[in-house]
Parts: structure tokens; C-alpha cells; sequence
DNA sequence: TATGAATGAGACTTCATTCAT
DNA sequence: TATGAATGAAGTCTCATTCAT
């Protein structure tokens, strides 16, 4: 059982480096078991096939991250901080999973209905939760009456291209140091009261 | 000459059609030549491979966005206005080419690194103009002395957001109407003075 | 002993389902585990690999069919009572154990070598066995002077072919209602003196 | 149009070949497009999938056959003649095509449903010119009033068994030679007065 | 230039068989 | 004996690209 889980995502970490290095299409299935040392056949012992890896990754990932980020926003007491939660967990959570922050920015939106539909769920959950957050922060007054959907975009856009930049750039470059001067902004368009 | 540049342009919009629908990889060269009403070969007299379209393609439109954007803004006094023709041209060309705004999402983040390096220059050139916007606003002390990466990454990001957005929605939606929520936002994260 | 005899006549039985379902290729070695409630590597404790499944089944239903026909001839005393014989074992057997009807009917014709030649020496005992009915009947004048392999490819033959006609059939039908217009032709063709 | 036949013509022969040379399932698609002389891919270019290459063949010979036993039969005036001419044709068309034989007698009973249920509508038709003449032989009082169906089981499947046996016989043997037995047989059978 | 039939490399996936437990 | 997870060879089919016409 514990066996089975380990295989399970022995399989999932070497999808993600493998994706991450060719991206989805061109990523063999071979070469994602030979990273995971195991036999073709043994792949599909635990995934239906080839997109259900992608798939499955996604939500297994995303999940998670989820997760972390509702813990961290639990436990602030500002908007001002829940933000500040918010974009430390997601500038962390890409940082030290660099191989799954490419196939995130790369291949969430392959053109494929059944991987972006399968995907899709997750993703807009990650938006409510930014949105709830918005949205609290408004009736606290602690922000302007924005417009919710276009913050939130400014706020995951902001935060996906700070991300699609660092992993393009050619310097390593950290992160974490996006935080600050990206909140600043984001204080200022939402009207932030300290 | 001029009909060799007609079949090429035929090619180009059959392949956004055909690449939107279905996605580059998933997207057979034969679909492009039928919508294209050419055979599979003739493909091959005007585009060295599959790739190569997709390059062509999106150097060729993005180039021609950006003359156009880059006209809109000349005709602006303003940093609050050069701000705002950024965002109606961007949202008005992907609104004009809903096909071609489909391509760019997906497909901006090829991990293919072939195609993604030949995209990336005018990608990099759009990034550009938006800067020398921000620049020139800080120079001016029309905006605050902001991050202007930061600042490049909202303002792009938040666009880009709101496109995908726009293509995911189910019920059709106007996007040239998120102008004004969005400005709204930037123009509080730069601390835009009128 | 017994224990393994049960269980190997349990696979047997699993895999004249499996093959009548679906067909000897088509049918997976685990889909007869499963029907027989074994493991997947249960199967080739008993037998040598997938070929001789099929081969070892018929060549015990073939034995123990061979070995019913042969008591009720043995009980016959006259020519016409003995093709009775022959033709009732045959429907009654048939009918009894469609799925081996199945099987027979389908496999028996393997182009298979291997596994046709495994299965042609009991169907050869079975043609002997008419023809020894065929040829004593010539001798005590209760037939014409037939050429024996023709009669014998007549009878096994309509026979053969009323089994598959009774597979075949949407309504279901009994086969052993055949047997008396289907006797009038042999008795015809042999030119039977009752 | 006619080089199109021509290639579709040529893949059939070299899969009936293949297909009698090793069985449907053990005969790989690569073996019948290199006996045809052709690529792999060229195969699927003529037809759907590997199923649809036993179909269509089937189908395509069945076909041609049937109207060569209805040209055949029309030309004769009594039962006794149309007989004789089925038996002929059939016999005639096995042994100018032996390797179609093969074909025929393994796979009309495939238990694959689609290949099956394709396969079934020409031989019911071939059944029905069998009972057609056999109806109209009792019509005309030529024959006995035997059941129709029994009587047509009897000679197809004396015709079937004849064909077999002469294929697998290891001694090479004249098919043509069993028309006069078997047809004294079916004489006898239906009482067919001359 | 234009065609589109033909090519054939290569991908995904299946499944008979093995072997450590 | 029994298990069933793992193996990996092998098969079908796709599709970018070519080339004779």
C-alpha cells in the first residue's frame, strides 16, 4: 500500500522533470520511466495513460499547494498580510519546485480540452482563493471597492509573469525578492489602508 | 511576388485557425493545408517545417501589434493615456483575433526552446514598450518611482490574465470592458498623478 | 492431487468462457485468472504457457466427447441407429456446453500450426469414428457403396454446420430438433435400408 | 483512379497471403505491406484499420464469387445441374484461390463481433442462393420435401468440410475430384429425381 | 509553382510471462 | 503452491516530410 504510493510518485517526480525538459508532447513515456527507473509497462499499471500523468500531477500539485496557501493565509490577521502570504507562497512553492513551475507556466495551457478542462478545477479554486481574500479585504474597508475578477487577474497575473520571468531569465535570480516590490504595487491599485 | 505573399498569408491564417482549435502539437500540417484550400506539400514551399509556421506566425502578428501599438502611443501627451492605448490595442487586437489570441496563449510558453527562443524577441520587444512607458512616466514624475520590472510584470501579466480569462469564459463577454477596472487598478499601483 | 486436478480443470472452465467471449487472441491470460478466481501466475503452475491452455482444454473435451460417442454406438444395433447416436451426442454435447461450442467452432480452424496440429489428432479420432459407422454399414449392405470420406465430410460437416448455425442464431433455438430432418438427408444420401 | 484500384487490389492479395500464411491476429500489418511491396503507412491510405483489411477482402471475394455462382446457376434448366453448378463453383473457386480458402475457412467464424457481423451479411446471401434452388427444386418436384434449412446445412457444410479436409490434407489432392461423390450424396439426400 | 500519394521513423500501449515474496 | 506487481518486447497506427508528376 505504502509501496503502491511510492511508485505512484516516484512515477509523478520523474513525469515532472521529464515534461519540464521537453514539454508534454515531446516527452517520450519512455523517457519519463526510465527517470523513475522503472519499465514502460509499469506506467501504466498506475496511470491510464499518457495525459492522465499530466493531469494527474497537476491536481496532486496544485492540491497541495492549495492547501499550504489557505495554512498561511489562516493564520494573518491583515489583508495586508493574507497578500503577502499569498505571493510568498507562491514565489516559495515555484522556487523549490523549479521543474514543476515550467510545466505549470508551459503546459497548463496546452490547447488539449480534456488536459485543460481536467485542470481547470484547480486552478479556479486557486482564484477564489485569492478573490476571497480580496473580497474580505473590501468589506473590512482595508481596500478600495475594486473590481474583484480584474484584481484578482492583476494579482495572478502580476505573480505568473514574475514567475514565467524568472524562469526565462537567463541569471539566476531569486524569487522571493519579487515580493516586495510587487506588493507595493499591488498595495497602491488596491488603495491599501496599513 | 505579390502572389507568392498571398498564399503565404492564406497559410499563416489557416494555421491560426487550425492551431488554435486544436493546439500545435495535436494540429496536423495536413488540417492547416486543407483550410488553407492548398495541398500538404505546398506548405513546404513557403515554411521550412511545422515549427517553422508556428514561428513565422507569431513573429509576423506580434510585429505588426507592435508597429500598431507602438503608433498609439505616439499620438498620446499623457503616461495615463500612453497606459491606456497599451491596454485598448492589446485587448482590441486580441478581441479583432480571437484564433490568433488562443495561439498566444498557449503557445508563448512553448518549452520547446526552439520555438520558444524564436518567439521570445518580440515578445521581449512588447516588454520594451511597455518599460519605456513606465520610464518615461517616472522621468516625468507622472508615477511613482516604482519597480519597473515589477511594474512591467503586473502590467503584462494582468493584461494576459484577463485575456485568458476572456477565452475560458463560457458566456461571451465584452473584453474591451475590463479597460476601465483594470486602469483603475494600475493607475493606484503607480500612483499615477493625472 | 485432487486438489490440483480441481483446480486445473477450474482454469479450463474459466477459459472456455474467456475464449468464447472474446475470442483465443483476444482474450487476456488474466481475464481467465480472474474468471477462475486464480492469480495471473497461478495459470502457468498448470500449464505451459497461453497456447497450451487451448490446446490441453480441447484436447480433453475432445477426449471425453470421443469417449461418449464410442459407449452409445457401442449400445446400437444397427447402422441407422448409430448415426442417430453419433448425431445426439454430438447436439447434446453442443448444446450442453455452449461456450465450448464456441470455442470448437471458432478454434478448431487456428492457422495457428502449432496449435492446429495439437488439435488435429482428436479431431481425426472423431472423423474415424464415423467412418468406422460409415464403413460397417457398407459391409452389412445397410448403406450403399458411398465413397467413405465424402459421406464422412457430409456428416461431420451438416453437423458442423448446424452447430454454428445454432451459435449464430438471434432466437434461441434447440439444436437437438435437428436431428430428425437432418437424419432423413443422411439416410437418403447413404441410401439406408432400415 | 485506375493506379488507386490498382494498389488497393494489390494490398488485398498480399494480405490474404499473409493472413493464410500466419492468421489474422499473428499476421502483422508490417508482413502484408511488405509482400504488397509498400510502406507501412501506405496500408492505412486504403483502409480504416487492420480489422478493415480482413473485412473489406472478405466482403470484396464473397462478392465476386456470389455472382459468379448466380451467372453459373442461371445458366442451367434443372436442380440437378444447379447443384452440381454450386458444388463446381465453389470447389473451383477454393482451388484457384487456395490461400483465400485458408483465409475463409479460419476466419468467417472469428468471434470478434465487428469482424464477425461484417463478415455475415455475404454468407447469408451465399445461403440464400443455396436455398433458393433447393425451394425451387421442391416447387418443381425435382426434390423430396425436406426441410430447407437442414438440406442447405448439409450441403455447405459438406462443401466446407471438403474444402478443409482437401487444405489440409499433407498430399496435394484434386478438390474438383469430390464433386461426384459428394453430389451422389446430396441425391440421395433430397431424393432428386433426374 | 503546385500536388498529394507515399514514406517510414517512432510513439503509445498491451499483455504474456516471470519471480521475489 | 500461490500471488500479482513488474517487466519489456512487440504491434498498430500517426503524421511530418518528400518527390515524381
Amino acid at each position: 500500500m505504502t509501496k503502491r504510493q511510492d511508485k505512484y510518485q516516484l512515477i509523478l517526480e520523474a513525469a515532472v522533470e521529464a515534461i519540464a525538459e521537453t514539454g508534454f508532447y515531446q516527452c517520450q513515456v519512455s523517457k519519463i520511466a526510465r527517470l523513475a527507473g522503472v519499465a514502460d509497462g509499469t506506467i501504466y499499471l498506475y496511470f491510464k495513460n499518457k495525459e492522465d500523468i499530466l493531469i494527474r500531477l497537476f491536481q496532486e500539485r496544485m492540491g497541495e499547494f492549495i492547501v499550504d496557501v489557505r495554512d498561511q493565509i489562516a493564520k494573518c490577521q491583515t489583508t495586508s498580510s493574507r497578500l503577502k502570504a499569498i505571493m510568498a507562497a507562491h514565489f516559495n512553492y515555484m522556487e523549490k519546485n523549479r521543474s514543476y513551475a515550467i510545466v505549470t507556466q508551459l503546459e497548463v495551457r496546452q490547447s488539449d480540452s480534456r488536459i485543460r478542462n481536467a485542470i481547470r478545477e484547480p486552478v479556479l479554486e486557486y482564484f477564489r482563493v485569492i478573490e476571497e481574500v480580496i473580497e474580505r479585504g473590501i468589506e473590512s474597508k482595508d481596500i478600495a471597492n475594486v473590481n474583484v475578477r480584474a484584481a484578482r487577474q492583476m494579482i495572478f497575473g502580476a505573480m505568473d509573469e514574475a514567475v514565467t520571468d524568472w524562469l526565462m531569465a537567463r541569471k539566476p535570480r531569486l524569487l522571493l525578492n519579487q515580493v516586495e516590490p510587487i506588493f507595493y504595487l499591488f498595495a497602491g491599485a488596491l488603495r491599501l489602508q496599513e
